[in-house]
DNA sequence: TACTTAGTTTAGAACATTCTAAACGTTCTA
DNA sequence: TAGAACGTTTAGAATGTTCTAAACTAAGTA
């Protein structure tokens, strides 16, 4: 199953490897992915060669199909990559250790899209605004004065965590 | 049903109000926070006066049970308080207007507890390690190397990210 | 060509979350 | 004290997500 040949573990190390992924599977599932992705990426972390499908399926009871999906999808965000292993025709995956990076980049492109839909909904609106309040009645107008104000609040707070995003990279990363 | 009595509003800002509250909904969810949540954040939000359920509940279109659950949620982390509005024996409830204050200590919070745990399973399994290690043959003495370096690494990051969230507020807030 | 091996896709099962509707407990009012 | 007003709690419905099992595709092997 493994690289070169399956070798005989120690069940106390065997223990810690699954405690291991056990927590970073629930770690992975409170940041909103799935709790496999969590766990096969400890896996492949806590091991010192390249690991084939058959034996992540092992290792972490659970079916191939959900682990072909989400070694995948940890491949698509730079999780995980493949590897060649001489000799076997098998797919190996080994894990990206700078799991810090990984995790900062994902995060930061998530909020970023966040962001995005939320800037034009925002500028929809200042336009609707503008738009139809010469027409409205005094009291209406206000409202849409007040509407305005939090608008530009809005902005103000995207554009603030915008540039936090972007010096993130440097403050965390060494 | 608002504090001082229903007045009638242009179509135009009804509908600006309702689509920023559905897309502080979907923000919300994406965030693992409820959808309910964000919405009523976003209603008080956008609100120039304090609001009590009834309106919430007609305005969302959402049954009165999930917003006593979910405004009682957000009075948890300050997102909203509860107001006193004189002449009426309601709940009325006003936002925070700090939001991205709110945001952050929450993310906050909620990134510490999962290192913490983390923490707590990398302590327990460098305990075992060291205690079984002597006793291990080569091969496996090997492996146990490699995984304390490994849980040392993982270490160093939770101390990159504790320190990192500690600046935060002074690089975001102001 | 038939068989084996490996990985992917998918229909539906299992599960968790969040909602609704209704019952409930309190407090106020007549 | 009866009834209304208000917020809370809860059982179960609706929904969404992620898994499994099995069918499938592709590629190597005998």
């Amino acid at each position: 199953m493994l690289a070169k040949g399956k070798i005989m573990e120690s069940p106390e190390l065997e223990k810690i490897r699954d405690e291991f992924t056990e927590i970073a599977g629930q770690l992975s599932a409170r940041l909103g992915l799935s709790r496999t992705v969590g766990q096969l990426y400890a896996l492949l972390f806590l091991s010192d060669e390249p690991l084939c499908l058959d034996y992540m399926v092992e290792r972490l009871r659970v079916s191939k199909g959900s682990v072909s999906t989400n070694i995948r999808e940890l491949e698509k965000w730079g999780g995980v990559r493949k590897v060649w292993v001489k000799g076997s025709r098998k797919d190996f995956y080994e894990a990206n250790p700078d799991t810090l990076k990984i995790v900062i980049n994902r995060f930061k492109g998530g909020i970023q899209e966040r962001l995005n839909e939320m800037s034009e909904g925002i500028s929809r609106f200042e336009k609707v605004v503008s738009e139809i309040e010469s027409n409205l009645p005094v009291e209406e107008k206000k409202k849409a004065q007040f509407y305005r104000e939090k608008f530009r609040k809005v902005k103000k707070m995207q554009a603030l965590i915008n540039t936090f995003l972007k010096i993130i990279p440097k403050k965390i990363l060494l």
